[in-house]
RNA sequence: UCCUCGAUAGCUCAAUGGUAGAGCACCCGGCUGUUAACCGGGUGGUUGUAGGUUCGAGUCCUACUCGAGGAGCCA
């Protein structure tokens, strides 16, 4: 029995397993409040019905203890969620010993050092169950688009782009790295299932230390071949409005629980503004920083363009020197790339980059030989524009930064049930 | 890697250079509708580490360790 169902139940007799989130006691009564990981619910024990021994217990249990709890659901406007359950008969599965995490205020680095225990609290709770509902939505979204999913290696013998640092491992006596994008073998995947998408952790080894990263985070890229990147600008659209909507259809009471203001949640619709990079330059100068064209956006650049819209915008057409050395030339300018990132509203920064592949063998060999990457690597990436190349475009979407944006969190660390992060791998 | 700030009981925090304290947790007792329940009592400390100044250091100085916030890089 779900606690998230106890509604249904009313003047019924069900079992509860799960958890002692807190207790409450008198000389003759005691409130025990159970959580099952669905929820909340207060079971009610009252000394003269239950019997001496059955109340002792219930007074004797410690907090995160594990318990069943069998009795009558019942409506009662003075307990939290308004119903609660007369307790006929109490089980403590596993007694817990003193308990680190109490009910008062903790700092950040104790809860750290507890996020085995932390994640069971009510918000992080709440947070992990949306970013499992967000990962479902983007699958369904996918998956009801005829896209087919094609994971991508974890280990990879290179840099895929080769500018990031990356986590270095003995593969049995050859160098192997963990990935930073597995976009490289979706653009494989593309030309053999046409639309794909990958879904799972990447690995990033700079010494980032801020509330936008993670050392291992979890990313979600879709490659589409015979996709320009208006095409690829499109389902993004529609995807990002596609989660945003699943959301607020099953956790607007999650949402609000934890203090997300949902009404700029329901702003969110297509179209989505869209500025070239030039545009985003132009707007930084008037603000009146001395910003010069060529050079790349930092996180306050970021939050003063993504702060002028209420949705989320894209920003397109970077210059090539500041991309990566797959992004295609625009043939209308080229100083600059067929790409864009979606910079998310309230300040949450970039959640998705993308944009459309060079196709010609050529010129992406010579930008291979410019960026200095060790050609032998890329010789089946360069295969994919021998044999049969096609325009085609894609995108990554950063996981945890959208399950923050969502949520409306200060820090990506609650993101994710255990973050790894700068100097921090326990637990 | 750089800048700023911090480290005192299991936790959150106090303590003019002069005997280290409170709330919570935990243990004991009380209370028939609690809402981070409440009331009374108790247990609990090499003040991050190493050195220095001083009659005397949690407090001042130096180095180190760890952490937080931000920058850069990025999703």
């Amino acid at each position: 029995m779900s606690i998230k169902r106890i509604k249904d139940y009313v003047n019924q007799e069900i079992t509860v397993q799960g958890w002692l989130y807190n207790k409450r006691s008198s000389g003759k009564i005691v409130f025990l409040i159970v959580r099952d990981g669905s929820g909340l619910v207060q079971g009610v024990l009252v000394k003269s019905e239950a019997g001496e021994a059955l109340f002792a217990l219930a007074n004797s249990a410690t907090q995160e203890s594990s318990v069943r709890i069998r009795g009558k659901v019942q409506e009662n406007p003075k307990a939290p969620g308004g119903y609660e359950m007369l307790i006929g008969d109490l089980e403590i599965i596993g007694r817990a010993e003193p308990y680190p995490l109490t009910h008062k205020e903790h700092g950040v680095d104790f809860l750290m050092e507890h996020r085995h225990l932390w994640i069971r609290t009510p918000r992080q709770n709440i947070i992990l169950r949306i970013r499992s509902e967000i990962e479902k939505a983007l699958r369904d979204f996918f998956h009801e688009r005829d896209f087919i999913l094609a994971d991508a290696p974890i280990i990879t013998p290179a840099a895929c782009e080769g500018t990031t640092t990356l986590f270095e491992l003995d593969y049995h006596g050859e160098r192997g790295f963990l990935s930073q994008s597995g976009q490289l073998y979706s653009e494989a995947n593309a030309m053999a299932f046409g639309k794909t998408y990958c879904f799972g952790p990447t690995f990033r080894a700079e010494k980032s230390k801020t509330r936008r990263h993670l050392m291992e985070f979890w990313m979600l890229e879709a490659e589409m071949a015979f996709h320009d990147m208006e095409d690829s600008l499109q389902i993004q659209e529609e995807m990002i409005c596609y989660v945003v909507r699943r959301i607020l259809e099953k956790h607007r009471a999650d949402l609000e629980h934890i203090g997300r203001d949902v009404s700029k949640l329901e702003g969110i619709k297509p179209p989505f503004p869209r500025i070239s990079y030039s545009d985003a330059v132009r707007m930084i100068q008037e603000s009146g920083e001395d910003f010069p064209w060529g050079e790349d956006f930092g996180a306050p650049h970021e939050t003063l363009l993504s702060g002028k819209f209420a949705a989320p915008v894209f920003v397109h057409r970077y210059p090539a020197a500041i991309k990566a050395f797959y992004m295609k030339p625009d043939p209308a300018d080229a100083r600059v790339v067929l790409g864009a990132d979606l910079l998310a509203p309230e300040g949450y920064g970039e959640i998705i980059g993308g944009g459309q592949r060079i196709d010609d063998p050529d010129l992406l060999e010579q930008r291979i030989r410019e960026h200095r990457l060790p050609e032998e690597a890329f010789a089946w990436y360069l295969d994919l524009r021998r044999y049969g190349t096609v325009p085609h475009a894609g995108f990554g979407l950063g996981l945890e930064r959208m399950v923050a944006w969502l949520c409306g969190l200060e820090h990506i660390r609650e993101t994710i049930p255990f973050p790894r992060m700068l100097h921090k791998i326990y637990p």
